[in-house]
DNA sequence: GAAAGTCATAAAAACGTTTCGTTTTTGCAA
DNA sequence: TTGCAAAAACGAAACGTTTTTATGACTTTC
C-alpha cells in the first residue's frame, strides 16, 4: 500500500509538505497543494491511522465496556455512544463484560494495551478495592455509567435507581397492594442493590413489613425471572404485585403470569424499571420506570471527550462530576388497585 | 508511561530480549526471564498495541458496520460476532450506517485509515457500480453479512429472504386468506426485494393477482408501518391478513392492529419476519420465520478470520464462499384460518 | 543597496515495537 | 586447558507518521 513517502516522490515534493497538505498544519503554495493531491489520488494514498496514532501519543478510540450488548438498555445506550463520538471523530471499541469482574478487568487491560483514548464503562464491581484496581489498572480519561461505585475518582453519570425502585413500590402501594413481590437482579451490582434498598424504604415508610419470601433472585435475566414468578405464584399466599427490577426480568414475569392463567392486570398488577423501545407493542401497557437513556449517553460521551481533550492540550484536570439523573414514571395498563388493603 | 526500553534497562537485559519474553519468540534463560517479569510488574509496563500494530503492519481489530445498532437482529448478530472475534483476540469496531450508502463508505474508508484487519458489513448499496466501489475501496478481507450484491467478489452469508417470504405468504395463503397485505422495508435493501420477490412469486403461484394496494412500504421502521397499517385497515376492502417483513414493522403492525380495535388473530391474521428475543412476551405470539442470526454470526467470524489468518500467512487465496442459510418458520399463535376463500 | 524579515520547503529525529544478523556465553568432548 | 557447536543475548534497522529545526528565496525597510 503507498505510504506517505511515495506520495511525496510521485508529487516531487517532500514528506513534510504532504504531511501538511494532508492536515492542513502548515501553509503549502497552491501549486504544491495540487500536486499533492493529485498524487495522493493516483496512488490511491491512505493515511495510516497506525503510525499517526504512534507519532501522536494518542488514538481516535474509546473503549465502551457494558455487561450485555444484547440487552436492550444498553443497545440504545450503544447506539448514542457511537453516534456522538463517531461525530466528534472518534470510534467505538464495544465489549461484554457479561457482568463478570475477571472479564472486565480483562477487557480494560486490553484496552490499555490499544491505547484507547478513553473509556466509557458499566462497572461490575461494587467494593473498594475493586475501586483501587481499576484506578491502578486505568490511566486515561474513565467514566463510570448505570452504575456506582463507592468513592471512586471518576466522572460517573447514573439514574438514581433508588428512587425509581420507591416510584414503583409506592405506586403499588397506593393501589392498596400489601403483598408485593419484587424480583431482583445480580447480586453484586450496584443497581441490584438500589432498587432493592428503595423497595425497602418504600415499605418501611407505608408500614409494611419486608418479607423475604418475597424477594426473588433472577440474576437479570429473563428466564430464570420466568421461573422465580411461576415460583411465587405457585406460594400458598402469592403476592397480589410484582416489581421486576428490570427490564428483562419484567418480560420473563410478564410471561410467566400470562402462562399461569392470571390476568394482568385484574388478577395480579405487574410493574417494573427500564423502559424498552418496543413498549407500545407489549399487551397489556407495561407500567415502568424509564431511565434517561439518551441523555446518559450523550453526557458520558461528553464528559469523556471533554476530559481526553483537556489531557491532550494539559489542562488543568476539571473537578469531577457525578451526574445522577431522575428517571421517569410512565403508568400504563399493568397495574390495577385492589379493593381494600389485603392483609393486615 | 514506561516502555519496553524502560523495562530493558529496569531488567539490566536488551530491549530484544524483553520483546522474546513477552512473546515468546525466543528462548531466554529462566534467569533473565525472570528479571523481565519482575521488570515489568515493577514498572507496571503495558506493551504499546500501536507501536506493535505498525511494526507488525496489521492490527487486532475488524469492522462491523450494520445498518441499525439498536435493531434487535442487528443486535443479536452483534453480540455473537463480538463474542467469536474477542475469543479469537481481536477487537471489534462497531458503526452505524443508518442504511445510508454515502456514510457506509465513509465509514469503510475510517476503518481502511485505522488498517482494521478484515470488516464484516452488511452492505446498503444493490448495483454494480457499488459493488464495484467497494472494491476498489476495500484492501482487506471482507464479508458480507444479511444482504448479497450482485456477482460481488466477497465472501458472502446470507439467509434466502426469499424463501422466508414464500414460507410465510404460502402459510398464509394455506389458510384461505386471499387479500394478504405485505409491509416492506427500504427500497434500496437487497433484502427488501427478495421478501418482496417471495411474496409475488408465492401469490403468483397460488393464482392470487398481486395488488399493488396491498404493498405498504415503511422504510423498516416500527411507526412507519403503525401508520401504514392504520391506513390498510381504514380502506373499504382491508385485507384479512399482514405480512410484516422484518422484527420493528412486525411490532408496528401488532400494535396498529390492536388499538384500531380489531382482534389478532381473529380477525386479522399476522405474520412476519425476524424472530424477537423476547418474542415470548408478546400476546399474541407471533408467527414468524426466524433467522438462523447465530449461525450467520459465527460463520462470517470464521470466514473472516480465515482469510486473515491466510493474508497474514501468505497462503494462496480460497475460493470465494457464499453461504445460503434457510430460515426456519415458527407458527404460533397470530393467524387463524379463514372459512372460506374471502374472493375467489 | 544591504540588513532584516517572511515564507515555503526540506531534512532529520522521534514515537515503541519486532526481527534479522551478529556477537557473546555456555556446555561439553577432546 | 582448548576447541567448537549450540544457546542466549544483543544492536540496529524498519514500520509510517508528525514536528522541529534548518535553509534558501523572496520582500520589506530604512
Amino acid at each position: 500500500m503507498a505510504n506517505i513517502k511515495d506520495v511525496a516522490r510521485q508529487a516531487g515534493v517532500s514528506i513534510s509538505t504532504v504531511s501538511a497538505v494532508i492536515n492542513g498544519t502548515a501553509r503549502v503554495s497552491p501549486k504544491r497543494t495540487k500536486l499533492v493531491w493529485d498524487a495522493i489520488r493516483q496512488l490511491g494514498y491512505s493515511p495510516d491511522g497506525v503510525a499517526r496514532s504512534l507519532r501522536l501519543g494518542r488514538t481516535k478510540s474509546i473503549g465502551l465496556v457494558v455487561g450485555d450488548i444484547a440487552n436492550p438498555f444498553f443497545t440504545s445506550l450503544i447506539k448514542v455512544v457511537e453516534k456522538q463520538a463517531s461525530e466528534a471523530g472518534y470510534f467505538v471499541l464495544i465489549a461484554n463484560s457479561d457482568d463478570e469482574v475477571d472479564k472486565e478487568l480483562h477487557l480494560l487491560k486490553l484496552f490499555k494495551e490499544q491505547r484507547v483514548a478513553g473509556i466509557i464503562l458499566a462497572p461490575v464491581g461494587d467494593d473498594r478495592s475493586y475501586t483501587e484496581e481499576l484506578a491502578r489498572l486505568v490511566d486515561v480519561p474513565l467514566v463510570l455509567v448505570d452504575r456506582q461505585l463507592p468513592d471512586a475518582p471518576f466522572d460517573t453519570i447514573v439514574v438514581d435507581n433508588n428512587l425509581a425502585a420507591q416510584m414503583v413500590t409506592n405506586y403499588l402501594i397506593k393501589l392498596n397492594h400489601r403483598r408485593i413481590a419484587i424480583i431482583i437482579g445480580k447480586h453484586h451490582l450496584w443497581t441490584t442493590n438500589e432498587r432493592l434498598e428503595g423497595y425497602r424504604t418504600a415499605l418501611t415508610r407505608a408500614g409494611i413489613a419486608y418479607d423475604d419470601n418475597l424477594v426473588c433472585f433472577a440474576e437479570s435475566q429473563t428466564d430464570a425471572a420466568y421461573h422465580e414468578v411461576q415460583r411465587l405464584l405457585s406460594m400458598p399466599e402469592p403476592s397480589t404485585a410484582i416489581f421486576a427490577a428490570n427490564n428483562l426480568m419484567l418480560l420473563g414475569a410478564v410471561q410467566a403470569v400470562t402462562e399461569m392463567g392470571f390476568k394482568c392486570p385484574e388478577e395480579i398488577s405487574i410493574a417494573g424499571i427500564d423502559d424498552l423501545p418496543w413498549s407500545s407493542s407489549i399487551r397489556p401497557k407495561l407500567t415502568t420506570v424509564a431511565q434517561p437513556i439518551e441523555t446518559m449517553g450523550t453526557r458520558s460521551v461528553e464528559l469523556l471527550i471533554g476530559r481526553m481533550e483537556d489531557a491532550k492540550n494539559g489542562e488543568a484536570p476539571r473537578p469531577q462530576a457525578s451526574v445522577i439523573l431522575t428517571p421517569k414514571f410512565l403508568i400504563r395498563d399493568s397495574c390495577t388497585a385492589l379493593e381494600k388493603p389485603a392483609s393486615s
